[in-house]
Formats: C-alpha cells, sequence, structure tokens
RNA sequence: GCCUCGGUGGCUCAGCCUGGCAGAGCGAGAGAUUUGUAAUCUCUAGGUCGAGGGUUCAAAUCCCUCCCGGGGCUCCA
C-alpha cells in the first residue's frame, strides 16, 4: 500500500469519465468536497492482496497517527494509482478501500471516499505546515525475516558518480615506450586491440545477436538461465559444475602457490557499518540489499569487505609481509541492471577469487604488482586463454605515470604488443594503478578477466595496520587481484574462443583438462561392449562407454556434438589386436576426423600429458550414458 | 528505467499477417535392426497455445490489460 496524506483546508473532486474498471456509483457521489480534512492518496499494490487484512489494519493505523498530529477526524479517501507501478487488480483495490473506509468510521473518523476506477478533477489546497504532506508505505514485510527491499530511490554510491564526472586520457602505450593518441595509432594487425578500444572509448557497443555461448553453454549442458531466481543468477548441471569446480580449484592452487593463505568471510555485511558504508561508497557497483529483523544488509560483491575486517583484527609484524590472503567468493552478488546482463559474461552472482596483498610500503606493492602481472598472464594461459584472446589496459593517476614510467613501459613490454592507456588527472576511485586483461568476443565486446589494483586508502578506512621493523605502526599498502577474473567469465571465454575457432575452420573443444568427457568409449555393437567395459576401465581420466542402442554413426556424431577429445571406437579389430582406433579431436579437420591406431598405454600417456599439472575431479554423470538423465 | 523480440507437448520451433479439426523435428517409451567414423526404420504417449478480459456463430490467430523471459540501450571492475 503507498499512501500520500496531504493535510488540506480543502479538497474538491469531480468525476469527468469512468474507466472499464470503475465502480459503480451513485449520483450524489459524483462530486464530493471536504472541508478541514487529511486527504490520503491511495493506492493498493499487488503485494497487499496477500494479506489485505493487515494492509487495513496498518493504513488505518497510519492514518489515525497522522490525524492526531494534525488534530482533525476528517478523512478523504482518494484513489490514486500512480503512486505505484505495481498495483493490485481493481477488485481487490475496491475492496480494500471499501473496508478500509468502513474501519475508519468504525473509529468515529467522518469519511468520505472518491470513487474508483473514474478520471477525476480535483482541487486541493495544502496547508502547508511540515506535517501537511506525508507519504507511507505499507508492506507485510517487517514481519518476514528475509525480504528483500525495494528501494524506491535506488543508491547509488558516490563512486559511480564520479565515475561519471572522471575525465579519461586515452592513449596507446608500445612495447617500445611510445604513448601515442589513439587516433595517431596504426591499428594495422591490431584488429583486436581495435575493438576493444572502439569498445572503451567510442562505446560501439550495438549487437543484434544473441551471443554465441549462451547457446553453447546450453547445448554442451554446462548452464543456463534460471527463471526462479533473479536474472543473472544461474543454474549449472553436473558438466558445468565440474568444469567450474576444476577452473576454482586451479586458480585457487595458483594463488596457495604464491603464498596467498584461503580463508572464508561470510556473504552479507551491515550497511551501516561507518566503515564498510564508506568503502560502499567508493566502489562503483550497485548492490542487492537485505533486510533481516531490523538490520539493513548487502550482499558482498568481492570479498575485500571480509578480508579488510580480518585483516583489522589481526597482529601483523614487517616480518609477515607481503601478506596474500585469498578467498574465491561463491557468489560476488552485484545488482547490474537488469539489461546489462548476458549468459555468463556479466551477472548478478559471480564467482570470483579474490586475493588481498598487504605491502610495507609501494616499492613492495609496486614489485608485487608486477609478479602478479605474470602470474595473470600464466594463470590465463593454462586456463586456455593466450595473449592473442585478450587485450591489457593498464589505468593510473597522472601522479603515479609521472613517478613510475619505466615500470609502466616494462609492463608493456612483458606482453610485448601495444596496449591501451587510461589517464586521470586526480584520483577517483581507491587505486593509483590497475590493469585488466580483457578478452575480446565474436561480438567485439570486451570484458575484464584477471586484474590487479594497488589500493592506497583501505588500510586506513578499515584500521589496517603493522608493526615495522623500529616498532612504529605503519599503514600497508593493498593490492587486490583476481588471477583469473569471474570463473563465469572464463567459461564464457573460453566458449567464445571455440566458437570463434569453428568459425575459422578450427574444430571448437574445451581444453582436455575442463573436458566433463576426455575419452569415449563406442562399441561398434552390443557384442564389443564386454571389451569396451575393459577398456574403459583400464583407462585414465574421465571416461565414460555409450552403451545406448544406437547405431554407430550416431553415438560418434553425439561424441562430436560434446566435443569429446579422444573418441575410442572398438570393434572386431581391436578385440583381435587389444588396442584401440581413436578418433583424436584437437588433430581433427571439419568433417575430417583424424583416426589413430594406438594401445591403451599410448592413449593414456597422452591424457595424462594434456593434463598433467592441473587438478583432476571425476566425472559427477555415471560412466554408461544410458543410465544418465538429459539436462536440456 | 527505456527500446525491441518472444511466451504453442520435456526441448527447439511452425501455425498468427488473411479467425474455421493444434502441427513438425528433437527428446522420451515400445518394437524391428547388430551396424567401422557427422543423425537406421516403424509405432506410441505427451498440449488449459503465459494469465485475465473483450470482439465473434467461432480466437493460438484480432483488440485491451497484466505477468514472465531473451536481446539491445543506458551502465560496466
Amino acid at each position: 500500500m503507498q499512501i500520500l496524506l496531504i493535510h488540506s483546508d480543502y479538497i474538491e473532486y469531480e468525476t469527468k469519465k469512468s474507466t472499464p474498471v470503475a465502480e459503480k456509483i451513485e449520483d450524489s457521489l459524483k462530486k464530493g468536497r471536504m472541508d478541514e480534512a487529511l486527504t490520503v492518496f491511495i493506492a493498493v499494490e499487488k503485494s497487499d492482496e496477500d494479506s489485505i487484512e493487515y494492509a487495513i489494519k496498518q493504513t488505518a493505523e497510519e492514518i489515525k497517527k497522522v490525524t492526531d498530529q494534525v488534530k482533525t477526524n476528517r478523512v478523504m479517501l482518494y484513489p490514486y494509482a500512480h503512486l505505484s507501478s505495481s498495483l493490485a487488480s481493481p477488485k481487490s483495490a475496491v475492496e480494500t478501500l471499501k473496508k478500509l473506509e468502513e474501519r475508519l468510521k468504525e473509529a468515529s473518523f467522518e469519511v468520505k471516499r472518491a470513487p474508483f476506477g473514474w478520471y477525476k478533477s480535483f482541487t486541493i489546497k495544502c496547508k502547508g505546515h511540515p506535517l501537511s504532506e506525508l507519504s507511507r508505505t505499507i508492506r507485510q514485510g517487517e514481519q518476514k525475516c528475509l525480504t528483500v527491499v525495494r528501494e524506491k530511490e535506488e543508491m547509488v554510491s558516490e563512486a559511480l558518480k564520479s565515475e561519471a564526472k572522471a575525465t579519461s586520457y586515452w592513449h596507446i602505450l608500445t612495447p617500445d615506450g611510445q604513448l601515442l593518441k589513439p587516433d595517431d595509432f596504426d591499428f594495422t594487425g591490431y584488429d583486436n586491440l581495435k575493438k576493444f578500444v572502439n569498445y572503451e572509448i567510442h562505446k560501439s557497443r550495438a549487437v543484434d545477436k544473441i551471443p554465441p555461448h549462451v547457446e553453447l553453454m546450453r547445448r554442451l549442458e554446462l548452464a543456463d538461465y534460471e527463471p526462479g531466481s533473479d536474472s543473472g543468477n544461474m543454474r549449472f548441471y553436473p558438466k558445468g559444475r565440474l568444469v567450474k569446480s576444476l577452473l576454482e580449484n586451479y586458480v585457487l592452487d595458483e594463488a596457495a602457490k604464491k603464498g596467498a593463505m584461503e580463508v572464508e568471510t561470510p556473504i552479507m555485511y551491515d550497511m551501516n557499518h561507518p566503515t564498510l558504508k564508506k568503502y560502499l561508497d567508493r566502489f562503483p557497483a550497485r548492490q542487492y540489499s537485505i533486510e533481516a529483523d531490523k538490520k539493513m544488509l548487502f550482499l558482498r560483491f568481492a570479498a575485500c569487505f571480509g578480508q579488510f575486517l580480518m585483516n583489522h583484527d589481526m597482529t601483523i609484524s614487517y616480518r609477515n609481509l607481503p601478506l596474500r590472503m585469498v578467498e574465491l567468493t561463491r557468489y560476488s552478488f552485484r545488482k547490474e541492471q537488469s539489461g546489462e546482463l548476458v549468459g555468463l559474461r556479466r551477472l548478478r552472482a559471480f564467482t570470483m577469487p579474490d586475493m588481498h596483498t598487504l605491502c610495507k610500503d609501494m616499492d613492495e606493492a609496486v614489485a608485487q604488482f608486477n609478479e602478479q602481472y605474470n602470474m595473470c598472464i600464466n594463470v590465463l594461459s593454462m586456463i586456455g586463454l593466450s595473449l592473442d584472446d585478450y587485450e591489457v589496459a593498464i589505468r593510473f593517476t597522472r601522479d603515479f605515470y609521472n613517478e613510475n614510467r619505466d615500470f609502466i613501459v616494462n609492463l608493456v613490454k612483458i606482453v610485448n604488443k601495444p596496449v591501451l592507456i587510461e589517464l586521470w588527472d586526480q584520483r577517483f576511485f581507491y587505486f593509483v594503478l590497475k590493469f585488466e586483461f580483457n578478452y575480446i568476443d565474436a561480438l567485439s565486446k570486451a570484458s575484464a578477466l584477471s586484474t590487479v589494483q594497488i589500493d592506497v586508502e583501505n588500510a586506513q578506512r578499515y584500521g589496517i595496520k603493522y608493526i615495522d621493523s623500529d616498532g612504529s605502526e605503519k599503514m600497508p599498502f593493498i593490492l587486490h587481484c583476481s588471477p583469473s577474473g569471474a570463473i563465469e567469465r572464463c567459461i564464457y571465454a573460453l566458449l567464445e574462443k571455440a566458437y570463434m575457432n569453428s568459425e575459422k575452420g578450427i574444430v571448437p573443444m574445451l581444453p582436455v583438462w575442463l573436458s566433463p568427457t576426455q575419452v569415449r568409449v563406442i562399441p561398434v555393437t552390443e557384442k564389443h561392449m564386454e571389451y569396451a567395459q575393459k577398456v574403459a576401465g583400464k583407462l585414465n581420466g574421465r571416461v565414460d562407454v555409450d552403451d545406448r542402442e544406437e547405431t554407430l554413426g550416431k553415438k560418434i556424431r553425439d561424441a562430436a556434438k560434446e566435443w569429446v577429445p579422444y573418441v575410442a571406437v572398438v570393434g572386431d579389430e581391436e578385440v583381435k589386436s587389444g588396442g584401440v582406433t581413436v578418433t583424436v579431436r584437437s588433430e581433427s579437420h571439419p568433417n575430417k576426423p583424424v583416426n589413430v591406431k594406438m594401445t591403451v598405454l599410448e592413449l593414456n600417456e597422452r591424457i595424462s600429458k594434456d593434463i598433467a599439472g592441473y587438478p583432476f575431479k571425476r566425472n559427477p554423470l555415471s560412466m554408461n550414458l544410458s543410465a544418465r538423465p538429459r539436462f536440456v
């Protein structure tokens, strides 16, 4: 229920024209006037229909409070649909209004009610004293323990606002240290960089196609939209969960190798916590908010909150620095505007490895930045995304650049290709330097994967200190690092890459370590089944057997559609020789499968080589295809 | 929030313009077939055509209202 209360000298209305939902009224009600009254403009909402009695009771009480304050007992109920964008059905609205009228009369108010569903002209004179204009929202939410609050005015963080104000100076920096204006740069041979620059600077983003990965994520039974949730919250089928889990484990392990300690922190935080509130205003993202009891909470959009609060309470010596912590956030939540959400590229709930490094001074921060920059290149490459697949953006303040010019040029030398530079005169955000690796997809859209930032203000905000060798308390600099970027986004990038490969005549596939099925054994006929099962038992990796009663051709086609890297066909020949005939996907061309006769041992060696150095998980689906349900 | 497209069997969609018995493919179930590298054949089951209202002898189809979803814009760590 939405109500707008106006203490008025008088209110006067006249019906003009009925709408299709108009209530039938006597002529006497077609005009009305009330002097010295509280006019209550009122909209009955959809949510009131769940408990009309509650809405009426609360509204009546609210009206009573205000009439007491303004000392009147005359009320004009005036239906006013425009107060809400989520109206109740006309039928229940009329019912609610009538009951409210009755209730107020019982409470000895003098009540008039303007008819529902008519176009009316009205004149009102508002008294203009401080209490003469009030609005109230009445919802049952207070009694439930978890109600997502629909903010009337969306909270927009200061960072989002300042981002709009920030002036960016764009450049291209080449490996030999030339800093050029984008217009002066020759993009020949740098198609992806050109797309990226267009995307960033010229905001050229219109696309009229569904991104290819959306179809692929469904067809490969990885992930899908979940209409039962909020948009941007995906469901992951067993195969998708497997791929995601492998990526998660891999990235966590790489962070651990660099000395990061894995921690776990809550996903929701008190919106009115003084420190957190200030940080919210420095982070350009929108939050989900949640009400629990009387507390307003927000869902984290990164792991910073929990880790910084933990850092605050820690005793940290200079000997502990650089101090690294990592958390895999499942999930980070960002309430992106609904239209921004696309497949696995941009989500409202996503999984992000988030590592923070406390450094004793700027020199150490810069050194760590450099190390993590290299780590990110390595992580993406191991995931299956090479330097050719993404473009580098480095962003910093003018001051930082003036003091660290050689360092930045060196970053460009490492990737050995021109990068996009964004320069700000002042520091608008919490960092002085950041880079991201941006994946350029089949529709020329750019999305950030890995990123590292040097944060110069959150140590102070959160009161994070360390004791230096001379016994004095100091503030560390903090690096934020996501070695891979969001896990879902990595999957998106791999799928988009596979799609672009297939457009180029390269057979699409996932890296072997991520393929849900690594080897599929297909018996030529039923009588080879026993041998097939025996072979499957001896093979390494995620093996399955196509034991369905289908033709050989069908089974081979299905294996190809699932992008199975190794398809081992076994028939009379193989039973006789004791080996397998393997279709090797990575060596095949469209319509030209490459079949290699090999022993089980040889196949095992190939697979072991493909997956060496990567995490392994068993396939959650049954080994026999005939026992697997379909998900899409 | 705005623009746009859509909602028809489990899935993908046709039918709608021009109103007249609700269709196909995939998938599922049954049967036949025992196959050597991109879909074997036959049969069967399965639908309040998103919801509500209106027009009409008759509505999946036309009109109105609403709901839900996709894509785009805005936005973007």
